[in-house]
Formats: structure tokens, C-alpha cells, sequence
DNA sequence: GCTAATTTTTAGATCAATCTAAAAACAACT
DNA sequence: AGTTGTTTTTAGATTGATCTAAAAATTAGC
């Protein structure tokens, strides 16, 4: 028994196939192998069936990396996320994974916990790497000018959730205005006039936009109690804004929260004050995470649709990297209020009350 | 002006800066110039300056893709999980991630939704990506002999949470059968006798350990009620079990869920049945995520630690990549039951009551 | 000043693919 | 048979780094 002989042997060092051995294999030349894993129509029939036959005989391992080198295209994406733990990028991430691989790439994931500093060490390690694509949320505080430097860098980059730069660029995400005045709209049709917006930094768009929902509202259904609290957007920040806000006199009679988990906080602050959360005070969220249906009372949220809009983001970045100098596109999906307990009407109070009016509908 | 010597003219085209170009701008060989990007303590102190001037001068990118076709490192990795959706998983990979980040490695993230097929295509993909490693959460159903292949490919392989290969096999994940002993302890010492445990599968060890600690627990006590209900592990197969437990005669006065999500959904399904979680029937969940402290009522948890566990698992895979021929090591974390307040003591009832006799702590 | 030992540097092969431009094979006409 | 026109195939350069083995430069020893 010939132990050298064995093929099992040295099994372990890889000894890997390339293109030479298929070609050997199959007596053709090494060009005419790669044009069959790309499947160019230049090939014979015959020659084809042949060079198949030997890639699988071989066992034969694409290489990829070597592909990227002398090609153009890594067929790999960057994914950058903010807070990875909060279930609302979880869904979106899936959506982006699940749209990604259909067309055969994959993706990086890193989660800048909001610090631009994470977050421009990451995008370099991507350009390293060169990546095709870069999905970004943009952590707080990004610098405007790095859209058009990823630009530069060839990487072609779709914003997601928020954007930053300045038009035109690529952007996948939720009509924070719209949802927020939906909220609004439903809130004052309840009765209620005292009505508090909580969270959200303002560097960003997708802050903006929720703030300048709010207060058009406010406008729209001349309403006087204006009470905007900024803040970073954690459970911790809901608990904190609420007890001060309750504090207060007059006291909101609602809130609406820049995503489900400053409602979830609030909810668990008016608990604490010992209120009941739609009853002594009305919480709409934002988001609408798979919690919300669960909380006590459960939560009234604006549906944002993460899984789609991440699969929005991957195929807008795809389209991108096909055609790089095509036209910018946005793609803003509609909000949905997912009507709940935690948003009851308005307690009758001497100046709460008001005559039924109709609830305009918001342009 | 000419417009034609403007170095920002054809920015577009990446032409990018190479070894090469360096060497000629410092007047060395592309030899010396690869050896000061590896830090080398082969080459004197000023070429090393001279090279690292050039270096940043031209704007240098390093080139991973290249390196990696002549070296034998890439410095990635890949992640799989099966439901990244689920807060866990977004917690274990913030921990991966960090963990990375600190060795100069990143990740490839995929979302198996617990399809071995899913799971088998993207190993796939990242071999031709030749990942060093992977970080495998096995999807249900998974092959045991795919750990082993994966050896064979040359990529070291941790297990987290789940493992379904024979030993020796590098693993992270939680003690589990120690978190059901613990919860199964209080809720003895609470009084209930009639203890189920919800949900899972018998194919990998999560579960497995899970119900060994359940039923050793019960032989412990001397409890003879049994109930132990396969599933899925979702919110609705919560509320399904529960629900059809809770119409049984006689039903449990408590019970032990395969995570919160199991446990989220029993509680719900006991509050349509219009019973009341923690006081008609004990609810233990597993994981402690952080919503855990926010449902109503507050859910008792069994505390297994994602971030950490992300952590252990990255620490694993940079060590066996570092020595692919060392130990193979197993990082179990002991968990913590995290009593809140959705398992109170248990009704009085004709059955129920025994005498206060001391919960052995077990071993 | 010359050899030996040591420290630095480098040429050229290599990794595994793609790409270009040209050669070879084949078919269709005079 | 010879010319032209397609269809297939291929040799060899190229991509951007690393690696090996040898050359060059420097220092040490006598």
C-alpha cells in the first residue's frame, strides 16, 4: 500500500485546483476554462460539456479573490448599521441579506454604535478590501463630504434611514414626515391638544423630517402646546423625558417618539410615576418592531418597514454598481400607522375638550 | 490652465496607486516597500521613513484582494446566524463585531432563517471568498459532518450557541442546562409543582441541553408532572403552546420557555385566555434580552449573555487561525437567572402546596 | 586593505484569475 | 484549391501583492 499515493494524504494543505488543472484535464487551454465559468457564448457546445465535466471531477473552487484582482467587481458590499442590538436593523438587515443573495453577493456588516470615528476606520478596511458597494446609515454626526469621497473612492454608496449629503444621491428609507403627521392627525382626532414629540439629534435627515412633521402639525392643527425634547433615542432617553415632561404643568396628554424603543422607555416612565400609559398619557412609537405587539399596553407605532426598505437599499446599491453613472435615486417608502393600546383618547380636562372637528387629512 | 495635467481630471478611474509606484517615488524596490507595510524589522530605519513618506504622499491604499492571492491570510470572516432579527442575535453580533474590529478583521454576515440549504450556499460562497474562518450558529437540521468539511476546506470553524459535530470541536455558547436547573429551582422554591418547559428542537445540543436540565430537575424535586413541548421558537408558537396547555386538566401553574421570544408569546397567549402571567401561571423566558425588562408583566429570564458570547466566539476563531493546530477549545458561560416579575409564587392549591422543604442548590 | 560576518536590499517567480489580440479551425463561397 | 468570413481557441501579458534566494552594502575582525 503506497501511502504517497493516497490523495487523502496531505488533505489539509489544500492543494488547490485552479484553472491550470482543469484545463490540463480537459485538454484545453486555461482561456477557454475561464470563458466557461463566465459562461461566454464564444464556447463550443462540446468544449463546454467537456471543461464542465472536468470542474466537477476536480472539485474545482472558484477563486474569487484572484477574480477581483484582474476584473472589476468583488461582488462584495459593505453594510454599516448604527445599533445592530435594536431589532428594527435586524429585520432590515435580513432584507438586505435576503436581496443580496439572490444576485450572489455578500456583505460586511459593521455596526458603528453612532461613532463616526468606528465608522470611517470600517469604510477604510473596506476600501482595502474593495468592495463594490457600501450600504451606510450614517452614524450622528457624519461628515456631509464623505458620500462624495466614497465616491471618489469608487464605491458606489446608498444611504439608508437617514441621509447626510447633499442631493442628488442614493437613498432608501421610511417618509419620517408623513408618518410622523399620521400619528398627529390620529392623536388630535382622539382629542388630544397637549402633544410632545420626543428624541432625535438633528444633524441627520431622518431626525429633520420627524421634527418638521411634528411641527407642521402643530400648525395645521393649530395647536399652542409645543414641547420638542431632543435627545439620543434609548430606552433610557424615553424613561428620562417622560418623567421630566409629567413633571411639568401643564403635562402632555401624548407623546409621539422618534422609534419604538424612546416609547417603550416612556411607557415603562409613566409606569413608574405610577400612570397608565394610554390612559393617562397616549404613546406612539416609530418603527413598529415586533415588541410593539407585545408591550402593555401594546404599542401604537408607525410602521417604517425595515425588511423592505433593506431590500430597497441592496437593490438600489446593485443598480448602482451596474451602472455607475446613471441617475441617483431615492426610494421612500409610506408609512403605515399600526393602530393600537397604548394611544386611547384624551381625558375630558377643562381645556383637553374640544368639539369633534374633522381630522384634516394631511397633504 | 491646463486642464488636462489636473490630477483630480480622471479621478474616477481609481488609478490607483501600486507598490510599485511607491518604490519608484522613494527610489527603493517594491520588495523593500512590501516589507515596511508589514512593519519588518528587517529594513534600517530611514528607508523605512523614506518609504512610509512616499507612502502617504501618493495616497496609498493597501490592497487586500492582492495580498491575500500570494499570502495565506484574508483577514475576514464569516458569520452565520439564524435569525438575526431576533434582538439575541443583534447583541451577539455587536460582540462579534467588536471583537473583530480590535484585530484588524471583519465580517461577513449571513442570515440562515435556519435553512440548511441557505446556510450550506453562503459557506459555499465564502470559500470562494477563502475566508479564514467561520462563525457557525448551525441552522436546524444541519449535517454534522459539516464541521468537519469545513475543517477539510481549511477554515476554522467556531460553533456558537448550538454545536452539532462529535467532538473535539471549538465552541461558544452558554451553560443551558444550568439556566433551566436554576429556573426550575426557584420556581420549585416558589411553590409550583406543575413546571412545563416550551419550545424547541431535539437535533442540535441547545435544545438538548435545555431538556436534560429540565428533566434531571424534575427527578431532582421529585416533581412528577411532565410537559415538555416541541416547536419552533417564535412569538405565535408561545402563544400556541400556552394556549393549548392552559386548556389541559391539570394545567401548569408555571413554565420554562426555550428563549423570550417563546416566553413574550406565552405571556400574551395567557392575557387573551384572560389569565394574568405571574400570578396564574409562572413565566420563565431564556436569554434576557433587553426587552425582557419591559413586557408587563417584567419577564423573569434566564440571563445567557449574547455580547459576551459574540466575544468568546470571535476570540475562538482568531485563535485557531493564529494555530490551526492547537486544542480545540470549548468557552461555556454560566448563565444567571434574572428573576423579575413574571414568576410569583405559585396559587395555593389543593395540590400545590407541600411543605417549604430547601431547594438543594444543584450541582 | 582584505576577508568574513552581518545587515539590507532586490530581482524575479508566484499566486489564480481575466483580458487582448492573434492564431487555429471550420464553413461557405468562387 | 484558394479565398474569404465566421466561429473557437489560445498564448502571453496583466493585476498587485508576497516570497525566496541571492546580491549588495555595511560592519567587524585581523
Amino acid at each position: 500500500m503506497h501511502l504517497d499515493a493516497l490523495p487523502h494524504q496531505n488533505q489539509r494543505d489544500t492543494a488547490s485546483v485552479t484553472l491550470k488543472d482543469i484545463a490540463a484535464h480537459a485538454g484545453v487551454s486555461r482561456s477557454t476554462v475561464s470563458l466557461v465559468l463566465r459562461e461566454s457564448p464564444l464556447v463550443a457546445e462540446q468544449t463546454r460539456l467537456k471543461v464542465q465535466h472536468s470542474i466537477k471531477a476536480l472539485g474545482y473552487v472558484y477563486n474569487r479573490g484572484a477574480a477581483a484582482l484582474r476584473g472589476s467587481r468583488t461582488s462584495t458590499l459593505g453594510v454599516v448599521v448604527y445599533d445592530i442590538a435594536n431589532p428594527f436593523f435586524g429585520a432590515m438587515v435580513a432584507g438586505i441579506d435576503a436581496a443580496l443573495n439572490r444576485e450572489g453577493y455578500v456583505s460586511f456588516l459593521a455596526n458603528s454604535e453612532d461613532s463616526p470615528a468606528r465608522q470611517q476606520r470600517f469604510l477604510e478596511r473596506m476600501r482595502e478590501h474593495s468592495v463594490d458597494g457600501i450600504l451606510l446609515c450614517p452614524a450622528e454626526g457624519t461628515n456631509p463630504g464623505l458620500i462624495n469621497t466614497l465616491d471618489n473612492w469608487g464605491m458606489a454608496c446608498v444611504q439608508v434611514l437617514r441621509h447626510v449629503a447633499k442631493p442628488p444621491f442614493d437613498y432608501a428609507g421610511a417618509n419620517f414626515h408623513q408618518g410622523v403627521c399620521q400619528a398627529m392627525d390620529h392623536l388630535v382626532r382622539l382629542g388630544h391638544r397637549r402633544i410632545a414629540f420626543l428624541g432625535g439629534h438633528s444633524e441627520h435627515s431622518a431626525t429633520r423630517e420627524r421634527w418638521q412633521g411634528y411641527r407642521e402639525s402643530l400648525e395645521h392643527h393649530q395647536l399652542t402646546y409645543e414641547r420638542l425634547l431632543r435627545s439620543t433615542v434609548t430606552r433610557r432617553d424615553g424613561v428620562d423625558m417622560i418623567t421630566h415632561l409629567m413633571a411639568e404643568s401643564p403635562a402632555p396628554t401624548a407623546v409621539v417618539c422618534h422609534n419604538d424603543m424612546v416609547a417603550f422607555g416612556a411607557m415603562l416612565g409613566l409606569k413608574r410615576l405610577g400612570l397608565v400609559p394610554g390612559v393617562d398619557c397616549a404613546v406612539i412609537g416609530t418603527d413598529d418592531v415586533e415588541e410593539a405587539s407585545l408591550s402593555e399596553p401594546s404599542l401604537t407605532s408607525i410602521a417604517t418597514h425595515p425588511y423592505a426598505i433593506g431590500e430597497e437599499a441592496a437593490r438600489l446599491a446593485l443598480r448602482r454598481i451596474a451602472n455607475p453613472e446613471g441617475a441617483r435615486e431615492q426610494v421612500v417608502l409610506a408609512p403605515r400607522l399600526q393602530i393600537r393600546n397604548s394611544c386611547g383618547a384624551a381625558r375630558p380636562t377643562s381645556d383637553a375638550t374640544l368639539p369633534n372637528r374633522a381630522a384634516g387629512t394631511h397633504a
